[in-house]
DNA sequence: TCGCACTGCTAATCCGATTTAGCAACCTGA
DNA sequence: TCAGGTTGCTAAATCGGATTAGCAGTGCGA
């Protein structure tokens, strides 16, 4: 077995004084305590040489304070792209110090209610409650107990939590911009949802309808109308091949914004099966920026989630609210947008080249 | 504020007696101690009135245990596949009551050691590290002080640990048998390594060299010799594109055996170039279930990588390792070896048709 | 009637830190 | 010479439980 670990009396013994002073020095307070220049030396010097480093579960105990972050997600461990979300916040922990439980609920309300519990009888300093596709989640009631943030999620009822989210919106106006810029104006069809504003999938995705709106904000603009919309009901590949598919039998598009990448890859496939070529007969534009957007042939150019940023905002987030002062509620929590930046890659060129 | 969490002491209070008692009752001790029927009712009742819930920071400090396993692996939350590993992990954790603390090294030895030191900090009773692609790691210093497990990785020197890692062999001879049954015995490619059983990526890649060893044996118990292998430096698309795109530029394969999926996708756009058709020209067979098998047309035939059971035979075996009596060292570590199974999709038919 | 065993519960200690209250020893000025 | 202040450190309480030692009260046999 392992010798005892070092405790704070260990150090105290070695340097020849009390444990109260050991602490005092330890903890930075022994100028303002004054605590002699020697004695000072003695306890660094003692802490040093056994390597002392306080417990934390102790100091969890007497203060409260365990240097540990919840965080609770539908199923984020699963999705590669939600994986980068723990990254971040696993980074954004670690350079503070901090280190995060991880639970999934797997949509289980009850299930979530015993994460909550069991984070809060580790007494964690803060929670975050991440969902894997960004979407309105019921806010459960454990959250009042420690500070906490919502992460890729709004909240269905208002609430003081602050939330942290892409920014999904400006993301549509990137995407349709891009097609635009290279000059595209016409036969622009969308595949996953619109064209109209309501044609989005059923499941409340926030996703589909803030996709939308940037699109067509910035399509209206310039005066250009979509040639079509196709909405699928869920945004897999098999989905985007049907629809794009059925597009296929009727017309030829010049250009696509797809609404995933996965939709994408469907696309490619009936592209591929029409005879048609990637970007010189149709340009692609799509979101996400998942793996395979870059193994796709040609590389598809993609608007995307930036889930990194996000796992780092959430935990910035976090922080501040941690440091603020409870009690001041009654106000909004406010939503942080994260930008959506945009991977320029080989299937989006000027029409006719 | 949320009102002060309620503790065993408001629990003795309510129900009229000593902490002590309330305690003794409430870990089950009560019969065995010989408290009455009637104050263990009370406190049972008191506890449940107050939804009374120990503190486990304060059990943490008195008993030593947390309730806790830490889990750290060089970049499992980033992939896909890897975040299996943590959800299995997570689940078979959550079933006995445990929490799971997560850290990634990126391959920072001092990083390991940092985050090593924070979960010992924190007591945690077990430790699992993990490797993101099966492969050989050297064990830190910091490992001996609690029970832990080696997951998808196999220590370079031996130590007492134990280690669980996926089955390649088998799943080797998995991949090769179902080319064989389906009645394969001429023009068989190895794409990523072989075919010789040297040739296998540098990089100390567990999977090359057994999915190798498998695939031969088989091949060589029937009699079969590989017509090829093609050793990719990274098994990425575009070294699988452009290893078949050699192959093919020579001669005609009949089936091929890819070593991963993300090699296979590569395949698959080479064939498609040269105008051949999976399955009807040439059968393919994988190894990993990416989830882009499942997307790829036709649908890749492949041979999974378990991770999720991987995650959970980890735990599993961290919770026998911590039942053990320490000491009783001396022992090489057990190697846990958790089934590949193949999964049947369309790429793979009978030579000829 | 006394000693002893048993029943049923509690006081006290401990885990490893932080923090408050306070205690010697020395200094200073009246 | 002595009250009062400063300096430099420590004893003791605390956090929330688990655990050990022990204490009243009762019943029983001798």
């Amino acid at each position: 077995m392992s010798p005892r670990r070092v405790t704070l009396a260990d150090v105290a013994k070695i340097a020849g004084v009390s444990p109260t002073t050991a602490s005092l020095v330890l903890s930075g307070r022994g100028r303002e305590l004054r605590i002699s220049q020697d004695v000072e030396q003695r306890v660094l010097k003692a802490a040093t040489e056994l390597q002392y480093r306080p417990n934390i579960v102790s100091v969890g105990l007497r203060t409260g304070t365990t240097r540990t972050i919840g965080f609770i997600s539908d199923t984020v461990a699963t999705s590669r792209l939600a994986g980068d979300m723990i990254k971040g916040a696993l980074e954004a922990a670690r350079e503070r110090g901090f280190m995060l439980f991880i639970g999934e609920t797997e949509g289980d309300a009850e299930l979530e209610r015993l994460l909550l519990q069991a984070m809060h009888d580790r007494q964690v300093d803060g929670i975050i409650l991440a969902a894997m596709y960004t979407r309105t989640i019921r806010v459960p009631k454990g959250m009042a107990a420690a500070p906490a943030v919502l992460l890729n999620a709004l909240p269905r009822q208002p609430t003081p939590l602050p939330s942290v989210i892409p920014d999904e919106i400006e993301a549509g106006r990137v995407a349709a911009r891009a097609l635009l810029d290279a000059g595209h104006r016409e036969g622009i069809h969308l595949i996953g949802a619109g064209p109209g504003r309501r044609n989005v999938p059923a499941g409340g995705s926030v996703a589909a309808v803030e996709r939308l709106i940037g699109i067509r904000e910035v399509l209206a603009d310039a005066g250009v109308k979509p040639a079509g919309g196709h909405v699928c009901p869920d945004w897999q590949p098999e989905y985007g091949l049907a629809a794009t598919r059925a597009l296929l039998r009727k017309e030829r598009p010049r250009a696509l914004i797809c609404f995933n990448d996965r939709v994408a890859l469907g696309a490619y496939q009936a592209l591929d099966d029409f005879g048609l070529k990637v970007p010189a007969d149709v340009s692609v534009v799509s979101f996400d920026d998942h793996p395979i957007a870059s193994w796709m042939r040609p590389q598809l150019t993609t608007v995307a989630l930036p889930h990194f940023e996000l796992g780092r905002k959430a935990v910035d987030v976090l922080f501040t609210e941690m440091g603020r002062d409870r009690e001041d509620d009654g106000v909004e929590g406010e939503v942080h947008r994260v930008p959506m930046p945009i991977r320029l890659r080989e299937s989006v060129t000027p029409p006719g080249t």
